[in-house]
Parts: structure tokens; sequence; C-alpha cells
DNA sequence: CGAGAGGTTGAATAAAGTCAACAAACGTGG
DNA sequence: CCACGTTTGTTGACTTTATTCAACCTCTCG
């Protein structure tokens, strides 16, 4: 693990990234987006007209496993996803990774730096990527021009703040199973959304990863995996995903405190003692 | 439960929120502060020197029960803790509650609407509270003038991206001993801050809340807590928290095998060596 | 004073983690 | 191209952790 950090060169964002970059805009292979662009990317609504096509936010491609930017390294541009794939992960005082998010296409990186002018966490490339630089001096300096632009930066944040929120209640209330239940359906929507097949893909991070992202050991994660494979929900081969359930898995959830337990007891006991599946699953779906 | 809410008034903001209440500012009991006061009460360095004794935002009080803001309800203002606690909370499909946080002096609410223009999550009043009315209309249209004020906004959204990214961490990666042990040195720190007594205070919530805050049930938090009373690191009564050793719950991992369990190894082992202390704490610490 | 909410504790159970063995895929250099 | 070491993923047996259910206690507060 430590060997592919090391081989890694730390990328310098204001230099530039490819020996052939051509000044100005380039169609194909584009490195340069005006903020129209970037809003639409971002999908947020811009309110005016910005034709401002003089104001280029530059591009720049990171290669799998490089770093975008490391925690306590000083701040000052944030980061939205044009393709690829990304991590973003805290690191406890022993080394141990806690992924939080898995950034991708119009996703913003880097506002944790904002407050403490220093990176709180940092941003893994976990697929090659194309990044937009938002220089955040020059943002706030266009915002006196654009006035519309700081309501795109706090619907942003609120937005990554929601979904953060949305991420505790997971995490404090759900079950495993319905952790990564959850966890396949918002990747699968997320690719819906992005133009991509949302009944089969690929994830584009390791179990242990998926596992940090939810609170869970990689063996949970696989075997929760396998347990939704073997009753039909999903199709699993390695890291291809194939959703034949969308339904079952968005309503799938914890085993609920009153009513169904004792339901479960009712019906063990009027069933007194042959049960023909001992490793069938404890019932998976919402019986509330 | 339901009982509080059904005898709960729906407080309108823009309403006088008392009878006696007069126009313009007031010393004692204050009604209104200027943006100075905002900033540093929320900590935020606000650059330039803002005299703006014209620019007056208004209190609101709000007695221990009462719902600040509820989910759905349409976003239009931000709340600044002046005094009081509370808590914020998202509602599941079924009415269990979720805590959020628990915000105090200095803290904003409802940074959450600005995105869908509806508040995601609900806050309600722990004790008697005072709090400052930020319109976001009146902000932003503020924001023109005060070109600082935008810093002072992706300031205070950052910091609470970074809580719940520490938040999400927390949930992901600690043993519910170490939960409970962090939220209490939160806890004191945030009344050592407030300028309270960070040795010994009061919980303003329930074991309820507080397992709902850290993704455990309220047994596991009491238990918790009796046993780091049974070790020495704190002193419990009800709500009345005294910290004994800071520092040990700072770093604490995992708490020693229980009494009882120590009993079932000893009885297994029996290596008729009479223990005559119950419950030695072995790498109560962390060692890795 | 009594009802109800909040809190503590114990015993049994279920959920998830740990440890371990193995298999499949990947990447690199001969 | 193949052999290899490494990383990633799967599965089983067992252990630990936290939850669940239940009983009981202690405060408030009408």
């Amino acid at each position: 693990m430590l060997s592919t950090q090391t081989s890694e060169i730390r990328s310098v964002p204001s230099t530039t990234p490819s020996p052939s970059m051509e000044a100005g805009r380039q169609r194909q292979g584009r490195l340069w987006s005006n903020l129209k662009e970037v809003c639409d990317l971002l999908h947020i609504p811009v309110a005016g007209s910005v034709n401002t096509d003089e104001l280029l936010f530059q591009h720049v491609q990171f290669k799998t496993g490089q770093r975008i930017h490391t925690i306590g390294q000083p701040f000052d541009t944030l980061y939205i996803v044009n393709s690829g794939f990304l991590k973003t992960v805290l690191i406890d005082e022993f080394g141990n990774e806690q992924v939080l998010s898995f950034p991708m296409k119009g996703d913003m990186l880097g506002v944790d730096g904002i407050h403490t002018k220093h990176y709180s966490s940092e941003a893994v490339a976990l697929s090659d990527c194309d990044l937009i630089l938002l220089p955040f001096k020059k943002l706030t300096a266009l915002g006196r021009i654009h006035l519309e632009l700081e309501n795109v930066m706090y619907g942003v944040m609120s937005r990554e703040l929601v979904r953060e929120q949305a991420m505790i209640g997971m995490l404090g209330a759900l079950s495993a199973e319905a952790r990564v239940a959850r966890f396949l359906v918002a990747l699968a929507e997320r690719f819906a959304q992005m133009g991509y097949s949302s009944k089969l893909f690929n994830l584009r991070m390791t179990r242990h990863e998926i596992g940090s992202y939810l609170g869970l050991t990689l063996e949970t994660v696989s075997r929760t995996l396998s347990a939704f494979n073997e009753i039909g929900l999903i199709s699993v081969d390695q890291r291809t995903i194939g959703i034949k359930d969308a339904d079952a898995l968005k309503t799938l959830r914890r085993l609920p405190p009153s009513r169904s337990r004792a339901k479960q007891l009712a019906a063990s006991k009027s069933k007194s003692s042959s049960e023909p599946h001992p490793a069938a699953l404890p019932q998976l779906l919402a019986a509330i």
C-alpha cells in the first residue's frame, strides 16, 4: 500500500499537466470549461445568462491511484469531476482509512478545506480522471461580478451537507444488508444520471473500500452481495453488478424493533419444529 | 411524545414572539444583534471592520420542546444559536428519529434547506433557546454590499461539513465505548468553549437521543456510562456527568472484559488464584 | 399521590466482526 | 507467453459486540 504512495508523483495543478497542451479551448478531450458548463455539470440551475466564454476554468487529468489533495495540505482550489471515479478518505491516528465518499461526474471536491484553509480529507483517483480546477480566490473574486455565483456555491455546499446527513442517518440506523442495498441503488441511480446503464455496471472500488464507506468489514460486504445474488436481487461477478430487483433493494431494511419480531416469534412458535431452511436468510424484506 | 407535539403551536419567526417587544435594540435579554456580533458568535473572523449597527438581526425565543423548523417546510431563514440547546433530527419513513446534531451556542441551523429550498431536517429546542434569525434573502442581498460576508458563510458551511465528516468517521469506525467516550469529550470541550465547566455538566438530552446520535441503543449508552463510572473515568448521576479522566476518554478504544465475563473466564480456568480485584483494567487504552 | 417518562441492569439472542483457508484475477518481469 | 507474487474476493467456523426483551427503579410533574 505504501509502495503505491511512494511511486506517485504529487501533481501540481498550476503546472501544465500535459506537454502538448494548447492555450485556449479545445473541443475533443477539452481542457477548459466556462462557467455555464461548470454549472450544468453540477446540475445547478444558473440564474442569469452568463455568457462568459472569456472566463475559463482549466482541466487537469489524474491517473488511477494519484492523489488530488492530501490531509493538511494548504487549501487553494476546489475541483469538479468531469469524468472518472474517486474516493475521499479520512485517515485516523494509526493510518486506517475511512472512506467518506465516492465522487464522480458532477461532484465537487475540496469544500472541506475552506474553513481551516487546509484540506481535512484526502482525495484519490480510482480511475483515470478529468477534473476541472476552481481556484478559490478566483472564484470569490468572480462572485463580485457574477452575483448569482454565490447561490451556486451555497447550493452545492448545502447539497453536500444533505448528502452527508443522509449518510449519518444510514450509518446510525440501518443494518448491514440495508446499507449495502442502498449503496447499490444509489450507485445505479448515479449511473443512470450519467447516461450509463443502471442495470449493469462495474464497481470502481474494492470490497474493503465499500466496507469502510458503509461502516462494515469487507467480509460482511462480500457475504451480503453473495446473499443478494442468491435470492435473486442482483447478480455478482467480481466487480460486475447486475441489478435485478431495484424495488426490493430500495425497501430492504433492518428487521424493525417490535412488530415484525413478534410476527417472527409467532411464526416460529406455530411452525413448531421442522424448519426446512436452517441457513435461510432472515427475512430481508421489510415486514412493517 | 406525540402529546408534546400536538400541544405545541408552530412558531412563525416573522411574527413578534413576545408581546412586550420593543422596536430597536435592547441591552439585557437583547432582541437584536448586528453583523459583527453574529460573526463573533460564530467564531468566524470577519475581515474588514463592519460597523453596521444599522443592519440588525432579530432574535426569537423558543421554549423547550418547540420546533424551530420541520422537514419539508419551505426554507427561508438560517438560525444562529445565541443560547440554549437543541437537537436536529431526520425522520424516517416510519417516524423513527435519527438525531443528527445537538446545536448549541454559536452553531448555525437550517443550512440543509438552501439546496432544495426546503428544510431536510427538523430542529427542536431541548431547553429554552434564544436564536438569531438570518433571513436568507436578506443575507444574500447583504452579500452584495458586504463582500466579506460570503467568506463568512463559506466558512460556516465548510465547518459544518467537516463536523459531519468526522461524525461519519466515528460512526463507521469506532466501537460503542469509543463513541460514547468521544461524545463526552466533545461535549466537555464545547462547554469549556462556552465558559462553563468542562469537568461537571448536565446532559441536556436523553439516553435515547444520545443513542440515536451515536448509532446505539439507549441501553448500550446507559451501560457504557455505568462502565465508565465503575472504572473511574467519569461520575454519573442521571444527567449530571463529571469528567474524571479526560485523557483516557479521548484515547479509549475498547473496554476491558466485563465483570461477568471475567468471572466466567476465571471460573473456567480456575487457576486456584483467588482474584481480589474484580475489574482490573488491562489494555483499556489504545495499544495500536 | 400516582402516572409516566427516563434510567439502570440482567439474561438471552442476533448481528457483525475476526481469523483462516483458499481461489481467482492482475501485473510484472523473465 | 508464462510463471510468480500480490491483490482482491469468497466462504466457513467461531467469537465478540451490541441489541432485544424484560423487570425494576427513580425522578418529575400534574
